[in-house]
DNA sequence: CATGAATGAGTGTTCATTCAT
DNA sequence: GATGAATGAACACTCATTCAT
């Protein structure tokens, strides 16, 4: 009851200590449920990955599931954050460096990505996850289209739809290396992605930009 | 050895009654695919949703993979003879009521398209059958970029990579339907988008067309 | 109600035609006993020996484990009819002989033997068939030595356990082909295995034959 | 890293406990395939039989089959052990003695003999450890043969067929208790029947023994 | 905190048997 | 008499989870 410093101190290393053995798990767990899906994977598939018992992940998480929720969840600001540079873009090169910079966030967390796509459409709970995620960025996107619009900068498309297809765009550049099972590509080829994707966005929703 | 017309009927009538009923369960289980997922699904929920008995299942089908199987193997031409047409497509308003077909399409198969692409990623068998289907389609897109570019009709986009984004489109506007749980869209709604696809894309592809 | 002797025949003819297709199925449904044991083999397989519906087989037995029961009873005389013929054995040629053809008799029913005595110490009526069989030869062994005994030709000895090891010695000749795998040892192999045993089983229960 | 010797001891413990768990099961099965047969019987009444969930089996077995193996495997050196002793075998009343022991340990484990023997002709590896075993038998009573027959103690009898025949006789004098559901004989009567084994086979392999 | 052991509730699949045609 | 289709009752096996240590 008395030794507090003593005692807090030894708190907080266990405190951390079970922070840093979390998300080991979950860093292994999201890769297991990237590479099986999360029915098909098991909790002794887990266990391995993080090389403990099976019964010593009930000590970190209180069932599968939440392991499951705990990834999707997991870094869930980052991308969002990093889009809020947008409204800094003034023009093409800009845009490509962001474009660029956004895969490589993707390509950083493969797993994490595979994981919360995969089970989205599955487990409602994910899927509302998934969707509030991309309800930022789509929110972020839609009112720098609405905003450039109403600056004269862009044409006045369709803000709801092209927003969408904007982020279609974008996963379909991803696709090969997050469902496709290709190599994430090198700098040079994420750079010319980011180029094309630039140039098809950009010449569809500006006057004459190339002309 | 004679009776051969009343038996060859009789044999006829029941391949038929076999096949149409093969077809049921296909049907049922693509919808049950659909909503669980094939790992969750249970043979059960298939026979259920069929309304027979679960091991009646097996006279029609070898094991539950197979059900799958036949699933994403059902109707794979249907798009591609559909996709054929974009060689006749001309002008806008043709490409506004090609993606208008091809969206109804897929709005009249969704638990089939569901099934597809929730699987693909973990079944590499599925997988092979998706790419395949999705390479088709890429294949008919890029050959007439790539015509249309040659004849000066549209400007020299990286043709891959364009494509992969126009399919990207394209999904993104079904997704909400597909996988997001939203409503089939209206016809409005449908032209609507379709109209918002050719506009962002044609705007990025030929030269100056809004000018 | 009047053509008697019209339907007479007929009647007869369905029922030799009845009873043929009932042998017919005993005979392939023996061999599949044989080679897989009665529970693991099917009654599609016992179907697809005889060339017939897996349902049809229930127009000629109650259930599968009839089949089994017909097999086991069937030709349970032949061997006991033939081994009569021991008390005409009155030297050791004649011994030999006698040996020889039985061994023949087994061989010309291999699957017959084989699921009989497979499946005796599985179910009790089938071991109860067994045991019968066995014990008609049994007696007939036994009351063959007892004879001989009280007539001086043979030494007195122990004929209930000498007997059950005239059979045994009998059995373990066959075992090779019968539960070996073994391949039916020709004729000349037989004839030197009836000699082997004829001299074995001699020497030991005469006096000084040899000598 | 350290605590070597307690964790040393914990894992022995553990080790034991388990490989006396495993023979626990061994044993239950044994019994129960004897009783049954390996096809009838259920994993659930195996579970039963060592009073514990059909699941826990899992824990030491890998599946029903691995059961099975490991009860044929178990304890083959025994009997091949004993019956070295074959060779300092010099009299009448020393074979006896021999082979009343050889009962005794077959009888010792009935449960295990019924099982190997009664699934050999169905399954190949058991078939190939039940060859196993008896070759070995079959080597050491053979080659005994051999060398008294070239030292003049035994007639030149042909020492493959016979050998086969001697293993026949023991398997006869053991058939009611170990297949027929007799009760194991007491003492008295083992003794009687091995007298009686020994008679009828040492009064035919040896010149005049009797007289 | 770590874990081996135990288990209930399922899972896909098999199979003997029934029945309408 | 012959059979395709249907099915209930099992079966071996899996797996997330609990608990004593």
């Amino acid at each position: 009851m008395e030794q507090t410093p003593d005692q807090a101190a030894r708190l907080a290393r266990r405190e951390r200590r079970f922070e840093r053995r979390r998300l080991e798990i979950l860093e292994a767990a999201a890769q297991v449920f990237a590479d099986k899906g999360y029915e098909s994977a098991t909790t002794r598939d887990i266990a391995n990955a993080v090389d403990m018992g099976e019964s010593t992940l009930y000590n970190y998480f209180q069932n599968k599931r939440e392991i499951l929720l705990a990834i999707v969840e997991l870094k869930k600001v980052e991308m969002d954050e990093f889009l809020s540079q947008i409204d800094r873009v003034e023009n093409r090169q800009e845009l490509v460096e962001l474009i660029d910079q956004a895969m490589l966030i993707v390509f950083s967390r493969l797993a994490y990505t595979r994981t919360l796509f995969g089970e989205a459409w599955r487990d409602p709970q994910v899927f509302d996850i998934a969707q509030a995620r991309l309800l930022r960025i789509y929110d972020l996107l839609k009112s720098y289209l609405d905003r450039h619009i109403l600056d004269g900068h862009f044409r006045p498309v369709h803000t709801d739809l092209t927003t969408r297809m904007i982020i279609g765009m974008f996963m379909a550049i991803l696709a090969p290396s997050t469902f496709g099972g290709q190599p994430v590509p090198t700098a040079e080829q994420r750079r010319q992605s980011a180029e094309a994707m630039a140039d098809l966005l950009l010449a569809g929703i500006t006057f004459g930009i190339n002309q």
